[in-house]
RNA sequence: GGCCGAGUGGCGGAAUUGGCAGACGCUCAGGAUUUAAAAUCCUGUGUCCGUUAGGACGUGCGGGUUCGAGUCCCGCCUCGGCUACCA
């Protein structure tokens, strides 16, 4: 019985693709070209997750569509191979990690091959091979090679960096020193995330809540000398060309949120006792506003500093350099042990009591730069030594957390900025320092700025300390140079060189390694495990390797390894040109396939990966390696797929039902909110819930609550779907086409394995309109026939093809493969099923569901692929229909219905409305005041 | 706490510029076929009233604009995601 066997079709089709390399790529774009790029996944031994084949399919129905309209189309797969969990699991399993990355990407290939995603396979790379890295070792010599020329805003050649006269005058070392400090990959002394139980430090971002993002350790902030890269050089540039891709609102305002623009000043307070104030201004007015703070001042940040005369104190950080000379004898004893105190609280305790404020008075004062006024300061471990200047003045009357400081230590509170009469603010509470107000308003309280507004105050006071010498304007960002060194095994090791003197200690010149001499591999270790000490696991590494010679002088090599970011932040360049061995990308290939038009992936990346891509993508641009400012023109993140839907409800000791909204989690447990008794939780199966209002109860006893909803596919919750098992079951086509059937691409969506089974009827329904499954060998459906379609044969597939176009050029996928149901449903129907037509609906098919659409194209005739016949063309003018139905409404709701002719007058259709018998009936008691009449699309009667 | 997104049948979800709410699929029920089952096919499936014909209500809640609101405006509620002292 030739039924429908997607695993005999699916393998073979494979096969064919394979061996008639249907989707390899040319060198150079014939025609329009189209680059799609996935996120390409990091191979873990899990294998495929349900969540990658959600935007591999739709990448490639786009790629399979636009082939089919003529475009040449770039469509790679890769693997972010390198990286903490596959060295954690080479740890635990005792094997090299090169060895178990290389299985789990031969196991990833096999599963992506199984989908039937029309990737050009020649072009696969991972950022663990040896020829890929050697060329991130490339672009980090030229990060290395880089500095940023703030009044061009652009990255240049380090040797273009003027070098001022009094360092040239101290000779080359000094030279050398500057030249490190201006490039835009340099070591620092900084504090870092030094997690003990991962042996490596993490970027912030990979801290959270103080603890690691893998693994979920703790987190200690020490300092160490790392390699930084000044991605903030280019926090402008990375900010403003976000205008110019076309990236959904919310990624783009995550990103801008992350690089954290704010305008304001910098101010300068004076801290040389209140005698000389005067002439300490006098002098500045003189000489203007210096670029390094003076030691006599105190420099804060604010981004407002029409609120200067409501600086009541200043705060300092524990951290800040200022910190011993400010602090007065009688108080040394007690700041001192609280800056130790807040050195040795972690980042998480250090969050987790943002409720109440600590701090303590230093016993020293400054004076306010607009009047003199003396405002005591503080150290506290509100602000931050790693934003702005590390100390601001604290505005208690206009900002909440001065506020709550304020409140907490009984510091006046005086407020500068009246709110007028608004909704929702107490103004009396304001003007008397009773409440915080944040808004804009009109000055008080602030000298001859009284009665101006916020923005304007703004201009004014930023002038007037310009000219005075004791402010100026700034920009700061949230956005931190990135960390990125890691003291691990398995990552890119930094092609750099320590110069070492003849006792073998290094002299503190470094270079980078000769491109001739890239790459620089990894060596081989025995043991490579962290030890929980900062050194890194290279430093074991044989003599050989560690302390190369060149031209007669002994060099230590860099010992810490690239973070897994490095990798993916260029691989869209590579697989343009994977082979080429001279240069990372071939100059005129980049030129003709950049930029990516279209990139696929989880929102998980939305502010590192992309963020760090676009920066090195900047720096390659602005040395004259791209032509494209930006490497990802459009950018779709598809949402989350979550677990199959749950009900669960609870019982207590005694299997008494316990409802869901009566039960809370405790440290031990669940437990029942009325008498804290302990509970269990109870999984329930569909048919023993039923709804009540708008919530799901018991079928036994609608008293009793549940809880109905979809969780994240987790290990722990039981809840994971294995892509193999679908395919085993269903095939790999009915995988895709539920995928995309579930909901809108972009939407967080629950798993539903009876959906699943409806795809696959829906496939099989397919076959059957086409094939004869009750004859013994394979033939086609006996209602197939060479006749020429009828007129509504050829309306239903041109209505087809049109909302099938649309919806694809539009990745709206899961009303394209709706309207290819209508087809379906109408067809099966019919006893004369025109080939023609039907040809013409599997090339529709065929970027869904591409396996049983080369099938069925094969058997209705044709000898190769589809993957290249023209996409089928919607006929407007078979689509002209020559009556309509038009629906009649009184005061908006429908009453009847009439046909009439498609092109009817307005007059005509207001008179057919009304000469329809129904509406004579319904309106011949009441007065008809208005008539709206929309030719084509409705009558509605006003009526009284 | 802040920001973003979303609330439409039993479930997933459809609905040009405001213009016939619930396309398509699942689930469930009934029927046909079958010795029986599976598979397949047909019919029905928002709620309420009604035997039918038909009618009323209905897109989280409360208001508003409009001939007409799922869609626009104002005020709330709930859920999900991200973020967290950035001055």
């Amino acid at each position: 019985m030739p039924r429908y066997n997607p695993s005999q079709i699916e393998a073979k089709w494979q096969n064919y693709w394979e061996e008639n390399q249907t989707f390899k790529t040319p060198e150079m774009p014939q025609g329009e070209k189209l680059y799609v790029l996935d996120m390409f996944p990091y191979p873990s031994g899990n294998g495929l997750h349900v969540g990658h084949p959600e935007g591999y399919t739709a990448t490639d129905i786009t790629c399979r569509f636009e082939r089919m309209r003529g475009k040449s189309v770039l469509h790679p797969m890769g693997y972010d191979a390198f990286g903490l969990p596959a060295e954690e699991h080479a740890i635990k399993t005792n094997t090299p990690p090169r060895e178990s990355t290389e299985k789990n990407i031969a196991n990833f290939t096999r599963q992506l091959k199984m989908l039937g995603f029309s990737y050009d396979w020649s072009r696969s790379l991972a950022t663990t091979d040896v020829e890929y890295f050697k060329w991130t070792q490339w672009i980090f010599l030229q990060l290395f090679d880089t500095w940023f020329d703030a009044d061009q805003q652009k990255g240049r050649p380090i040797s273009e960096l003027p070098i001022p006269e009094d360092v040239t005058a101290r000779g080359g070392v000094a030279v050398a020193q500057y030249r490190d400090e201006h490039r835009l990959a340099y070591l620092d002394d900084a504090l870092v995330n030094w997690c003990a139980d991962l042996g490596t430090v993490l970027a912030n971002e990979e801290v959270i809540d103080g603890r690691s993002e893998r693994g979920n350790y703790p987190v200690q902030r020490i300092p160490l000398r790392q390699w930084m890269l000044r991605i903030t050089s280019y926090a402008d540039r990375l900010e403003s060309d976000l205008d110019d891709v076309n990236w959904s609102d919310g990624i783009k305002k995550l990103q801008r949120d992350w690089i954290g623009r704010s305008t304001g000043a910098e101010v300068d307070f004076f801290i040389g006792g209140t005698e000389q104030f005067e002439s300490w201004k006098a002098s500045r007015g003189n000489e203007g506003f210096p670029d390094k703070p003076s030691d006599d001042a105190l420099r804060v940040y604010t981004t407002r500093p029409d609120t200067l005369y409501g600086a009541t104190y200043m705060v300092i950080a524990p951290e800040h350099p200022a910190v011993e000379q400010l602090t007065t004898p009688e108080q040394a004893d007690q700041v001192k042990a609280y800056c130790e105190k807040a050195s040795f609280k972690s980042d998480r305790e250090r969050t987790e009591d943002t409720k109440s404020k600590t701090g303590v008075f230093t016993g020293a004062y400054a004076s306010n730069p607009v009047n003199g006024a003396q405002v005591p300061i503080w150290v506290a471990d509100y602000v931050l030594i790693s934003y702005g200047t590390g100390a601001i003045m604290a505005v208690p009357a206009h900002d909440e957390r001065d506020f709550e400081f304020a409140t907490e230590f009984g510091i006046d509170i005086i407020a500068v900025v009246d709110p007028g009469e608004r909704k929702g603010i107490d103004r009396e509470a304001v003007l008397a320092g009773k409440q915080c107000f944040h808004g804009l308003g009109t000055a008080i309280n602030s000298g001859d700025y009284d009665g101006t507004d916020t923005a304007e105050f703004k201009e004014l006071i930023r002038k007037a300390l310009h000219q005075q010498g004791t402010g100026a304007s700034a920009v700061n960002y949230k956005l931190r140079d990135w960390l990125f060194s890691r003291q691990r095994f398995w990552g890119e090791p930094f092609p750099i060189l320590h110069e070492l003197d003849d006792e073998g200690n290094a002299t503190g010149v470094i270079r980078g390694v000769d491109h001739a001499d890239l790459p620089v591999d990894l060596p081989h270790l025995e043991d490579y495990k962290p030890h929980g000490r900062p050194e890194p696991p290279l430093a074991k590494a044989d003599d050989d390797w560690l302390y190369p010679v060149i031209d007669g002088k002994r060099y230590r090599r860099e010992t810490n390894t690239m973070p897994q970011w490095a990798g993916s932040c260029w691989y869209y360049l590579r697989y343009i040109d994977p082979e080429n061995s001279d240069c990372f990308v071939d100059p005129e290939k980049e030129q003709a396939w950049m930029p990516v038009d279209l990139y696929i992936g989880g929102a998980e990346h939305a502010v590192l990966h992309l963020l760090y891509a676009r920066f090195w993508h900047k720096v390659l641009y602005d040395r004259g390696h791209v032509t494209t400012k930006e490497p990802f023109q459009r950018l779709v993140n598809q949402g989350m797929i979550l677990g199959e839907m749950e009900f669960t409800v609870y019982q207590n000791a005694d299997n008494q039902w316990v409802g869901a909204n009566e039960v809370s989690r405790g440290d031990d447990g669940l437990y029942r909110q009325q008498d804290g008794t302990e509970v269990q939780l109870v999984k329930l199966t569909e048919d023993q819930v039923s709804k009540k209002g708008d919530t799901f109860v018991l079928a036994e006893d609608d008293a009793i609550r549940v809880d109905g909803r979809s969780f994240k596919m987790s290990k722990s919750r039981g809840n994971v779907i294995n892509p193999d098992e679908i395919v085993d079951g269903y095939g790999a086509d009915s995988l895709r086409l539920y995928e995309m059937f579930m909901g809108p691409l972009t939407a967080t969506k629950p798993w539903s394995m009876s959906g699943v089974n409806g795809v696959k009827g829906f496939l099989d329904r397919v076959w059957r309109m086409i094939i004869n499954d009750r004859a013994e060998s394979l033939e086609l459906n006996e209602a197939v026939s060479d006749d020429s379609p009828d007129d509504d044969a050829l309306k239903v597939l041109h209505k087809t093809i049109k909302a099938v176009t649309k919806d694809t050029e539009n990745l709206d996928f899961n009303t394209a493969i709706a309207r290819m149901m209508e087809f379906v449903n109408y067809f099966t129907k019919q006893s004369v099923r025109p080939k023609s037509v039907l040809q013409q609906f599997v090339l529709l098919l065929s970027p869904y569901a591409p396996h049983i659409a080369e099938e069925l194209w094969e058997l209705l005739g044709a000898t190769t692929t589809l993957a290249y016949e023209p996409w089928p063309i919607c006929d407007e003018s078979i689509l002209v229909e020559s009556t309509i139905e038009i629906p009649i409404q009184i005061k908006g709701k429908v009453k009847s219905r009439i046909s009439v002719a498609a092109d009817i007058s307005k007059d005509d259709l207001e008179q057919a409305a009304r000469n329809d018998e129904k509406m004579q009936q319904l309106l011949s008691d009441s007065e008809v005041i208005k008539v709206i009449v929309v030719p084509g699309r409705l009558v509605n009667f006003v009526t009284k």
